[in-house]
DNA sequence: ATTTTGTTTTTTATCTACAATAAACATTTT
DNA sequence: AAAATGTTTATTGTAGATAAAAAACAAAAT
């Protein structure tokens, strides 16, 4: 097997999912578009609608005959990107408790619990080592360098110096500018959230993420972006293994979050600075709080 | 062919380039350690230079019979990494005049033309694309983003950002830490050299490097370090292409550095932050100016 | 004249294989 | 016993092959 087809299954169940019996379907380039993926691709998800009878497929003719069920749609393991499974793998396994500070990293052994090819797990590793959890000797092994106190106090840094900037640079942005209308839709779902936080403190993360990319996306450097998406995904993973006290931890920065959008909606630079500051104080803490109190890097 | 043989090769040149006649060489995991490969590669090289009639070998016995000429040792294309190999290979295409900004990267036709396969070069393109001059479209092609105004002006920014961090954090650097010491040995270089600065202002850049990379070591970092890495590749071969005044420029940012030196040294924070933000803006001027397209605001 | 469909070509993503290198194990020498 | 050498095994680095997906080209329909 060359190469998984999860582009296209992923697209047709996608696509499927969204038919109504009776309607015409738009052209091809049309739904290309709509599905994010190339002409050959929307054509192979007609071709298969067509031949289970989903569709009836004539040149420019393209009539929905039924609604597709649950059992026309590929299983959902076979519609993640390669990329996706081997992340969530490696990620599972560095989080895991015996995963110690120092240990080597095998690619041979990672692609076949994985069940994929070596090429595979390498460009994800590289990709990977970005994020500095991970480091290669070259013509060895990799080592884990572990989700230590080291790397949360690096991370915290790195992010209070691009997160500093971003807030000035936000609050610098003129009032045209589509992100006051982005901040106040966020700054109205914090409060609703808060409204009833019993249920939903668990949504938290989500928008926690879109608050702080839309601060990043102000200071249109594409080294902060790139280090807020690292940030993101790292931080993905772990607080989905550390659940403790999401719930007071979650409120509480709902309130620094409001406190914050104030002060970015006065333009203020320095309440800005001052607001911004006292949340990512805060955020520090409760990612070392959130550290496995054993993990220290030895080197 | 499977893998080059350039660690090898490489090592072998070393090694042998440093025998002297009549003397008796260590054991072999001393060897290996020496030149930092595996007592494996340090055998295949003790081998070879036994084969060649340079050594005489058994077991413990290495004595040099001869002294290894140049003809002994293997070309220099031949001790090129691969990753070198492409590396410069691409450098040199994205720094061409006729790279355009938007510009298509094609993984089979770069590997076709440097003569290697399509993985390696898949894997340095991965590697690279942390430096922010390419993207990659998921499924599809690579883009060149170039070496614009906007490039460097977010490197310019982020540099900023964490070189006032790291000088402040060498500032407060105990007294008898190590840096001092290859603080003062580098401020003596930097005289040494403006004393010869009509012969010597090419090494200039070799010097900025380690002067720099000293100061980040002092944040203890990882994602500083790794920048800091980033930048200097760039800045290597964006100098290379690119002489113009390269004899003011150095001679100036000599000065400055000195200034920069004499304010860590008095350990005073303010100073510190004075100087370093002089060099940083100057040398944010000199990138720009060094751009190959137009005028340059001032920030 | 554009847009759509039909067809072919190009390019990427991924697997497998294998030599180079590192690492581990076993034996010998000091 | 510790260190060195001898031997075997494990792991990485790289090429080459191939299916999926994108892109380009050609013909037809509005």
């Amino acid at each position: 097997m060359a190469r998984q087809n999860t582009v296209f299954k992923e697209a047709y169940n996608r696509y499927a999912a969204a038919l109504r019996t009776d309607t015409a379907l738009p052209s091809e380039p049309e739904i290309a578009a709509q599905l994010g993926v190339s002409r050959s691709t929307a054509r192979a998800i007609l071709t298969r609608l067509s031949e289970e009878g989903i569709i009836r497929w004539n040149k420019r003719q393209k009539i929905v005959l039924r609604q597709p069920t649950d059992h026309d749609l590929f299983p959902s393991e076979e519609t993640d990107s390669l990329h996706d499974i081997i992340e969530r793998s490696f990620m599972q396994r560095i989080l895991a408790d015996d995963a110690a500070p120092g240990m080597q990293i095998n690619e041979l052994e990672l692609a076949r619990e994985i069940g994929t090819g070596t090429t595979s797990v390498r460009e994800f590793l590289i990709r990977f080592s970005r994020f500095g959890l991970i480091e290669k000797r070259p013509n060895s092994h990799w080592t884990l360098k572990g989700f230590t106190r080291e790397f949360a106090l690096e991370l915290a840094d790195v992010r209070e110096m691009f997160e500093l900037h971003s807030a000035a640079e936000f609050g610098r942005l003129s009032r045209d500018n589509q992100s006051w209308a982005d901040l106040a839709a966020i700054r109205d779902e914090h409060h609703a959230m808060l409204a009833d936080i019993n249920q939903r403190f668990k949504d938290f993360s989500v928008l926690d993420e879109r608050f702080h990319l839309l601060i990043h996306r102000a200071s249109k450097n594409r080294f902060i972006a790139d280090f807020y998406d690292a940030i993101a995904i790292v931080f993905h993973y772990h607080y989905q293994w550390n659940k403790t006290a999401a719930r007071q931890r979650n409120e509480r920065a709902i309130h620094e979050h409001l406190d914050y959008i104030a002060a970015l909606e006065s333009r203020d630079q320095a309440a800005i600075e001052t607001a911004c500051r006292a949340h990512l104080h805060s955020a520090r803490q409760t990612l070392l709080q959130s550290l496995p109190q054993i993990a220290t890097e030895t080197a």
